[in-house]
DNA sequence: CCATTAAATGGCC
DNA sequence: GGCCATTTAATGG
């Protein structure tokens, strides 16, 4: 995880519990607290103009919420909906800026985290630009299965839908399902019972 | 069982 | 590749 539960507890951070389809915060509202995952599954949204859902993170256990708008003075870009049941650590904004002051090893981790997905989001952003649909795919799931602690091939089961895949690629359910079948064919995934392993 | 949701297919542009 | 219709499979009450 990225901030150790305790010391979250120890300045004060409430654990609230959600259910699905329930709005962390929504698009446009302003942040005023640090958010940290205990269990279930959390997506990051935004409807463009046509009112197709671009889904820019699905997180889990563990991680922050949208932390780096606690760092600048703008609103939210996106939606956060709870996809799975979820206990969510919740710090005040003012809470947390004092609990960075006094723990400098803390503020480290935090650069170290936030340069990572800053990195990641070059790379998914180079394979999105990908006229093919193989690229941006396998790089949402390349990138899922770097977390993983087992690099072995198809050791790794992808928890994400097809739609969710297409909503975080910008391309259609059907595509998904027809790519991923052809990646099968060329033994770059498998598939058994519906689930991807990568 | 039945209802719901996800996955898969095929036809057409 | 997208869009639409339809079928199939899996899941849960």
């Amino acid at each position: 995880m990225l901030i150790d539960t305790d010391l979250l507890l120890s300045y004060g951070a409430k654990e609230q519990s959600f259910t699905p389809l329930e709005i962390v915060f929504n698009e446009g509202s302003t942040p005023r607290y640090y958010y940290q995952i205990v269990n279930g599954k959390i997506k990051l949204n935004h409807y463009n103009g046509d009112g197709k859902e671009l889904i820019l993170a699905i997180l889990t256990s563990g991680f922050s919420v949208c932390e780096l708008l606690l760092f600048i003075d703008k609103k939210y870009p996106v939606n956060a909906v709870v996809i799975e049941e979820c206990k969510i650590l919740k710090l005040p904004k003012t809470d947390f800026e004092k609990m960075l002051d006094e723990n400098h090893t803390l503020s480290r981790d935090i650069n170290k985290f936030l340069s990572e997905r800053l990195y990641y989001k070059y790379i998914m952003l180079e394979n999105n630009l990908s006229t093919h649909a193989e690229v941006r795919i396998l790089g949402v799931l390349d990138y899922y299965k770097s977390f993983s602690p087992n690099q072995t091939l198809y050791s790794y089961e992808v928890l994400l839908t097809r739609q969710q895949l297409a909503s975080m690629i910008g391309m259609r359910v059907e595509t998904v399902i027809r790519t991923v079948k052809k990646l099968e064919k060329q033994n770059k995934l498998e598939i058994r019972r519906g689930k991807i392993y990568i």
